[in-house]
RNA sequence: GCGGAAGUAGCUCAGUGGUAGAGCAUCGCCUUGCCAAGGCGAGGGUCGCGAGUUCGAAUCUCGUCUUCCGCUCCA
């Protein structure tokens, strides 16, 4: 954000690279592209949409289902209208633009000292009338296109969190410190798509509100939330030399917001924000209940007292996640083979979790009924506990092929398989082999894979 | 939204007014049998889309959509 954009040749190369293997392999499509496309949306292949669903059980494992104080939340899509210009959106969404029709450059009307002369080339009667720029989607409410009522769609997800705030605090019979998570799509009219799915006018947030009494401990917690985030990365395995936690200055950061942290990956074209972690204040609780004249307060035992919660904030684009793990995985080898002649791979070093399909099972000729059998056996007994996939060609070509996707572990049958009942196990990364026992597959896998599905 | 460039098979591209092509990939068979690029065969294209010019358009003209680059925007 601070930093000049780094564009190499051979970074825009690498994303070239990226997004190839991404249509080939299944991983995403642009949308309607029988159509011709359309900007801004893409969809998900067999792959993409199982990576992306891992990398939404990774947050939500960690940030709902591990903890006692977070509670699942889902709201609606459309909302009354009144939510948006509680939120502020409404108003922010119709900044009035004039464009110079000379030098080409585009400016609020609002910052303007006059409309009749551009401030930057200087040219008289060069600008164009003031024109709205509605960044949220619209629809209509209702099927009689005169009568019906305009609605959006949201353009976050938090705010369906915060109207539903007493509901869900009531219900859950929860009081503060606890929190709400979210995980759902949003609509933003981007004027610039672009970066393949980094910037897409439908895409999917997951954000965690969490709310603390005023009690003076709210920056650590806000702190707190910045080190939990910090691990998931880490834990997950994004190289840490490609990702930062960008503090934002108080220039940087909305008035009312306490602090915030931006956190940023090194994309093939620069820094990019993932995630955006902020301390709030009581201001989103506050504007709803100035608009709505509902009472959202707590009462507070001890001081005989109401209190508005002070609110932390994560809130982390799943699509740019999913593309993240999908950028930090992609390894492009050139190595000796045991002939020393040289060989090249590209693999997708994904973390055993996140990895679409986590164990392919092979037999090592296909025209070899009992190899055969017994490879589609063991991947049937797997299948309840591992990602697995069945498959018969060239050795070479099988492993090169789930390399290409990302399958941490390939187990191959072979002719000792039948006498002795044992297998080899293939490594992705480290590309070698170990012998292990049918009984103990199960086992050695959950180990090796941290886990199973 | 503005300016520039591009769009032919899944991918990379050839084809400049006269029958739609190659390599790789995919699928089938054979071969090999522990790390891709062996043999034979097959499938696959509204030439981004729509108009126009022409006897005839992938090819020329206009419009449009999409992508990339640079602006602009990014609550």
């Amino acid at each position: 954000m601070n930093e000049p954009k780094e564009q190499t040749p051979s970074l825009r190369a690498t994303m070239e690279e990226i997004t190839g293997l991404a249509k080939r392999r299944g991983f995403i499509f642009q949308s309607s592209e029988i159509y011709g496309g359309i900007g801004g949306f893409f969809d998900y292949g067999p792959l993409g949409a199982v990576l992306k669903r891992n990398v939404k059980d990774a947050w939500w494992r960690e940030n709902v289902e591990l903890r006692d104080d977070v509670v699942a939340f889902d709201s609606s899509i459309i909302m009354h209208p009144s939510v948006w210009k509680a939120s502020g959106h409404v108003d922010a969404f119709h900044d009035r633009m004039v464009d110079c029709k000379n030098c080409k450059h585009r400016f609020r009307a609002d910052h303007l000292p006059s409309l009749d002369k551009c401030p930057d080339c200087g040219m008289s009667g060069t600008l164009t009338e003031p024109r709205n720029f509605n960044l949220m989607m619209q629809t209509a409410i209702g099927p009689m296109e005169d009568t019906a009522s305009r609605a959006y769609l949201r353009p976050e997800t938090a705010q369906g969190i915060f109207v539903n705030f007493k509901n869900i605090y009531q219900s859950a019979r929860k009081k503060p410190p606890f929190g709400i998570a979210q995980i759902g799509k949003s609509f933003r009219n981007e004027i610039t798509p672009g970066n393949f799915t980094y910037r897409q006018r439908e895409f999917e947030q997951a954000e965690l509100e969490y709310f603390v009494p005023d009690d003076g401990k709210d920056m650590a917690c806000y702190e707190e939330w910045v080190a939990r985030r910090k691990q998931w990365y880490a834990d997950y395995g994004v190289k840490p030399e490609r990702l930062r936690f960008y503090e934002l200055t108080p220039q940087e950061r909305p008035h009312y917001a306490k602090a915030g942290t931006d956190v940023e990956y090194l994309f093939p074209w620069g820094w990019g924000e993932l995630e955006s972690i902020a301390h709030r204040g009581t201001y989103d609780l506050d504007a709803h209940m100035n608009l709505s004249g509902k009472d959202l307060t707590f009462f507070d035992e001890a001081a005989k007292a109401k209190y508005t919660p002070i609110l932390i904030e994560s809130s982390a684009g799943m699509d740019r996640t999913a593309l993240t793990m999908l950028v930090d995985a992609f390894t492009n080898e050139t190595f000796a083979d045991e002939n020393g002649k040289e060989s090249s791979r590209v693999v997708l070093r994904f973390h055993p979790k996140i990895a679409p399909i986590q164990v392919g099972v092979f037999p090592l000729a296909r025209n070899k009924p009992d190899l055969v059998e017994r490879a589609k056996n063991i991947e049937q007994a797997l299948r309840p506990f591992f990602r697995t996939q069945y498959d018969e060609g060239n050795v070479g070509q099988l492993y090169r092929r789930q390399d290409e996707i990302g399958t941490p572990s390939c187990i191959m049958v072979d002719y000792d398989s039948l006498e002795d009942g044992t297998v080899t196990v293939r490594d992705r990364d480290t590309m070698r082999q170990e012998r292990v026992a049918d009984a103990q597959l199960a086992t050695y896998l959950h180990d090796k894979l941290g886990g199973g599905r």
